[in-house]
DNA sequence: ACGAAAACGAAAATGATTGTCAAAACACCC
DNA sequence: GGGTGTTTTGACAATCATTTTCGTTTTCGT
């Protein structure tokens, strides 16, 4: 239950960067750093940690699994920056209903949903 | 730039199926009914159609791409049943309405957004 | 029918993620 | 401190969807 040191080097790692970051990513980081931290072990400590819900999850367009480790740990969605992946929390209680209703007026139970906002942040967009 | 023969049978594929289908899946089930395709193919006409907008692409919970040729090709999102893939095609402006403000809001540009709601459907509820 | 260009498919390559398994770190007890 | 059963770890192999390669086959315009 206590919280171990390899998954707590993890968890740092994320909490250091404000956007979403792959476990290959972490990795790296982490070795970069000086951890003699293995590649399995990132990956199980990912695992844990969106699995009790102190990490947030998703999908890159290309399929790949980016985690963050977000300031709100109650039901919040995501503005994720296309370029450097910074995002910021963000809630729409009438998406909550609405995704609700839609999945109640069609008999579907168990009804959860995936919302994600991207576009390209401020930063970002003067760069380019 | 005609409807190649094998991406047609990909696309019929498709329109035979009420869900979203992955590619590995299509592909078994062209062979199934005595096709030759091959896999690549299968890869490439799907690529074609979602790159042309004639059909709507997702990921799975375990990052696997998985395809669906809907009825319209105007910008929907979708309602799909976790145990069967069927889905359903439904709308919200509000949630468009809201999507953009927030992208405004915190100064990102180019903003889109990745909405889909999950659920068990009516059919699959009952036998469960 | 003839040659260039586009489409195909088999097989190899990629790359993220997961499974295996023996070694190392811990925890608890004597 | 030493013995011992449990948990965690990491090197390495195995998976598996997707992409690349690269000859071969079709399609098309002439
Ligand atoms: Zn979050
Ligand atoms: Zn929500
Ligand atoms: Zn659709
Ligand atoms: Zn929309």
């Amino acid at each position: 239950m206590s919280t171990t040191t390899r998954r707590e080097a993890v968890r740092q790692a994320l909490d250091a960067s404000a956007g979403f970051r792959s476990a290959q990513d972490l990795y790296a980081a982490l070795r970069a750093e000086g951890s003699k931290i293995g590649l399995t072990t990132v990956y199980r400590a990912l695992q844990a940690l969106s699995d009790s819900g102190e990490i947030d999850v998703l999908r890159t367009d290309d399929g790949e699994a980016v985690y963050r480790a977000c300031g709100s740990e109650s039901h919040h969605h995501h503005l994720v920056c296309r370029v450097c992946s910074t995002a910021v929390e963000v809630e729409g209680p009438a998406v909550e209903r609405w995704a609700a209703e839609m999945g109640e007026a069609h008999g579907f139970t168990g009804v959860t949903h995936s919302v994600e906002i991207f576009g390209t942040c401020g930063p970002c967009s003067r760069r380019a």
